[in-house]
RNA sequence: GCGGGUAUGGCGGAAUUGGCAGACGCGUAAGAUUCAGGUUCUUAUGAUCGCAAGGUUGUGCAGGUUCAAGUCCUGUUACCCGCACCA
């Protein structure tokens, strides 16, 4: 078959009916697959995009033959600084690269043959997009969920601009892998610490991959400990958090974060100089250096003393970055008798060392110990295990008031605010009469400028563009400046889901009625890269907004799979560098779209991918040529309607059983045994049709579910066959085959018969035999291996074996 | 360092959750069709011993539980991913 040509003929066809069109009056029905949207990059949709969108839409497609309204969207994440840097060395706008880059890409989406309905397509760099997102911003806004303030905040000097915690690898830059290195700056935050707990206790709920859930609990960090106050001797009050309560006798200093608010107080005039000298120092080393673990601690004495609440003894105050300030309440106490890191830390400067901690049978371990254990030297509570001491010294300083029981979560506010150009503007006006004026609704979008001159030079390119900066005060009138930073892109793909549905919806984001009945997503399919940044964004947003009022769900994707990584021939991630890249385009030229997504199905496991192999790619054509073959030599052959006999009964066996496996199949993302099992069923067919003279009508019926089987697999494909065999009407109007269970009850089963354990031969009964029946038989086939042993027991598994002990 | 995952023929990968390991495909070999190549069809194909019937062995490694282990338990190695001074 000339796939290339059919791909054409039924592409066309499937547009000009508009076959995919989404029908809202069967919004009853509605099953939401979408797959994450792409970045339009000029590098061309590669193999992990065909991946994620080729079987993704052979699921789809098979949803839309189980009978499911389905709603398949697609559209680009444009915004983004790839094409801001692209921009910087070439001089081509970022705007038109990146409408290049779209058009370019919604021609390749186009040639994958999916079923997109691209009347529902969003482009987040246009202004009927980020609008909205303005919007976002300003209901957030509105509701203390976004704020400004000063603090250290992650800045990459390469791309110049910060970046969210959550876009920090190992220390660098996810994007340049420069080193990132802290700043102090007054940012845009959005407070997704007020949802920590409902981000964690709601990913039981969801019917994702479990390690994508454990990543994301694992970034939210809940841990159970407890504050205590403690008093500088001059009485200054400071907090700090520990999780082991049950070793404050062993304290012998504490530590504050070096940005902690206290430390200019409480610093002695004579250590005035080092602890400046010390602040200096931290604020200059790379986050890369700060955070290594084998980096040597290092710290200062401030001169003053704290007190410590449970026996007033007296311990120096030091201040060290080993200790966060933006966790907890940015101070500790040093135990270094059950702690590593005090414990490196007191040995380094000295510092006393007390054990309280000893190990559950009594024994002195060696230090430092930081198992639970008993406690010593502890006052009352002596003897007591470090699970109950922790309550009770808890209990005890919180009826001093000096303590309590408390919650922390790692996870971090999200920072929003970017220094590039390639955004959308945050819509706020800095007015220096009124502070801070959000752009009122009315008066969105706040339109991106298009002459900027965006040369990096550590500033908001917006800066520069006097007509945009300018405002007039929207309360006062008087003249005011705009905010010039732009929103991380990552706020564009929080809510992007909602918008599709409704996308040209000019008076809201979306229709809250509408968007209640199409969401949430029902199943959500790309790469696991997304767990703690876009996957938890969108989750927050989607709370967020629910608690607003707008919509009346708590999650927006129910059903999350994550695509395998298909990796170049050698087994080495695919990249220009290497040289291992494999153009989908080349394929497709070759074999055509149907061969290659058949291919990318059946050669990997979809959540795992693996390395490419060409010779996958020549099989896969060869079975849909023998499936060809097959259609055109049944479809107009005479069959006779006699009753089955037994090769008809054993096909049509393998028939329901190839209509279940699959349906089951292509419902858990299982695609390669879906294709498997066609194949044996197209073996089967063949078999039969070869040795049968006379061949029953049954098998121009197993011919058409073939067909129906296939056609997500190879959309043209099964189009153009199910036209050859007479049809008039699309094959993905029809319904996917059903399973007659009556047609998988055997009249009779192979069983293994295994003597010890191993197995001596086989043999064939009735599946309505007892198992003493069974057995007998089972005996029959083996009685030469028997001998004369004596059986000592008998084990039957119904429809599997049998195993005599002897 | 902490958390998670993976390990099965020459290759990609299956295995109803403890019940015939290696489905399906690729590759390879032999044969048939063909003037020939390709296509197509048939058969074989984990390793090993054997002329054969048949035997032995086999799911990273070492133990264990069980009539029965790729699957469960203990320990261990390699690789991959995530987090990383979170008190």
């Amino acid at each position: 078959m000339d796939f290339k040509t059919i791909e054409k003929k039924w592409q066309k066809r499937w547009a000009d009916s508009k076959l995919y069109s989404f029908n809202k009056d069967n919004i009853s029905k509605k099953h939401y697959v979408l797959e994450m949207f792409s970045y339009p990059s000029g590098a061309k949709l590669h193999a992990g995009h065909w991946f994620n969108y080729g079987p993704a839409d052979s699921y789809a497609r098979f949803m839309r033959m189980q009978g499911y309204e389905v709603f398949q969207p697609m559209g680009f994440d444009a915004f983004g600084l790839p094409a801001e840097n692209y921009a910087i060395k070439t001089g081509i706008h970022p705007e038109e690269s990146t409408l290049k880059n779209i058009e370019t890409m919604e021609k390749q989406l186009k040639a994958i043959g999916a079923t997109y309905d691209w009347d529902y397509e969003i482009k987040t760099c246009m202004p009927d997009y980020y609008k909205w997102t303005q919007w976002l911003f300003l209901q957030l806004y509105k509701h203390g969920l976004a704020y400004r303030k000063e603090a250290p905040v992650n800045w990459c000097p390469s791309c110049n601009t910060v970046l969210a915690n959550e876009q920090v690898k190992e220390g660098e830059c996810e994007r340049c892998h420069t080193p990132v290195i802290r700043k102090n700056l007054t940012q845009w935050f959005f407070k997704i610490t007020d949802y920590s707990e409902e981000l964690l206790s709601g990913l039981d709920k969801l019917d994702w991959p479990e390690k994508t859930k454990l990543m994301q609990k694992n970034w939210i960090g809940k841990s159970f400990g407890s504050e205590v106050d403690f008093e500088t001797e001059s009485g200054e009050k400071f907090t700090v958090f520990t999780t082991r309560a049950d070793t404050i006798y062993g304290v012998s200093y504490v530590v504050l974060a070096p940005e902690h608010p206290l430390v200019d107080k409480i610093t002695t005039p004579e250590q005035k100089k080092a602890v400046e000298d010390y602040k200096y120092e931290c604020s200059k080393a790379s986050e890369i250096d700060r955070l290594s673990t084998t980096r040597e601690k290092s710290g200062t004495f401030t001169g003053a003393y704290a007190i410590n609440p449970v026996n007033g003894k007296k311990v120096p105050i030091l201040i060290a970055d080993y200790v966060l300030a933006s966790y907890g309440t940015g101070a500790v106490m040093g135990v270094p008798a059950h702690d590593e890191r005090d414990f490196a830390f007191a040995t380094k400067y000295n510092l006393p060392i007390t054990r309280v901690i000893k190990g559950e049978k009594g024994q002195n371990d060696e230090l430092p110990f930081c198992d639970y254990g008993v406690l010593t030297a502890s006052d009352e509570f002596d003897g007591m295990s470090s699970k109950e001491a922790i309550k009770a010294i808890t209990a005890k300083l919180e009826k001093q008031s000096k303590g309590r029981l408390k919650t922390n979560y790692r996870l971090r506010d999200w920072l929003v605010s970017r220094q590039r150009y390639w955004g959308a503007p945050i819509p706020v006006i800095h007015c220096p009469h009124c502070g801070i004026v959000p752009v009122p609704e009315k008066d969105l979008p706040v339109t991106l400028p298009h002459d900027v001159d965006f040369t990096p030079d550590g500033k908001s390119p917006l800066l520069k563009c006097e007509e945009f900066m300018n405002v007039t005060c929207p309360v006062c009138g008087k003249p005011a400046r705009r905010d010039p930073d732009t929103l991380d892109t990552f706020v564009c793909s929080s809510w992007y889901y909602l918008r599709y549905p409704d996308n040209k919806n000019d008076k809201a984001p979306f229709d809250s009625e509408l968007i209640n009945k199409m969401l949430p997503v029902d199943k959500y399919i790309g790469g696991a890269e997304h767990a703690c940044m876009h996957l938890l964004y969108a989750r927050f947003i989607t709370k967020a907004l629910r608690d607003m009022g707008y919509l009346n769900f708590d999650e927006p994707f129910l059903s999350l799979v994550h695509q395998g990584t298909i990796l170049g021939p050698d087994g080495n991630k695919m990249s220009k560098s290497r040289g291992n890249v494999v153009s989908p385009d080349d394929c497709i030229q070759k074999y055509g779209s149907d061969v290659f997504r058949l291919y990318l199905m059946f050669c990997f496991s979809y959540t795992e991918g693996g390395p490419w192999n060409d010779s996958g790619l020549d099989g896969v054509q060869r079975f849909m040529d023998r499936v060809e073959r097959l259609v055109d030599s049944v479809k107009d052959k005479k069959l006779s309607d006699s009753p089955f006999a037994k090769d008809e009964k054993e096909l049509n066996y393998v028939r329901n059983f190839t209509v279940k496996s699959m349906t089951a199949d292509m419902k858990n993302f299982s695609f390669n045994t879906a294709v498997a099992r066609l194949m044996e069923f197209v073996n089967a067919i063949y078999t039969y049709f070869n040795k049968t003279q006379n061949p029953n009508k049954l098998l121009y019926d197993c011919v058409k579910d073939v067909v129906l089987l296939i056609a997500p697999l190879t959309p043209h494909f099964a189009e153009e066959l199910n036209e050859r065999m007479g049809s008039t009407e699309s094959v993905f109007n029809m319904r996917y085959p059903v399973c007659d269970e009556k047609a998988l009850v055997k009249d009779e089963v192979e069983i293994a018969v295994q003597i010890n354990s191993k197995i001596k031969g086989k043999t064939t009964v009735s599946t309505a035999a007892s198992d003493e029946e069974v057995a007998a038989a089972a005996k029959e086939a083996v009685i030469e291996a028997l001998g004369d042993a004596t059986i000592k027991k008998t084990i039957v598994i119904k429809g599997r074996l049998v195993n005599f002990i002897v």
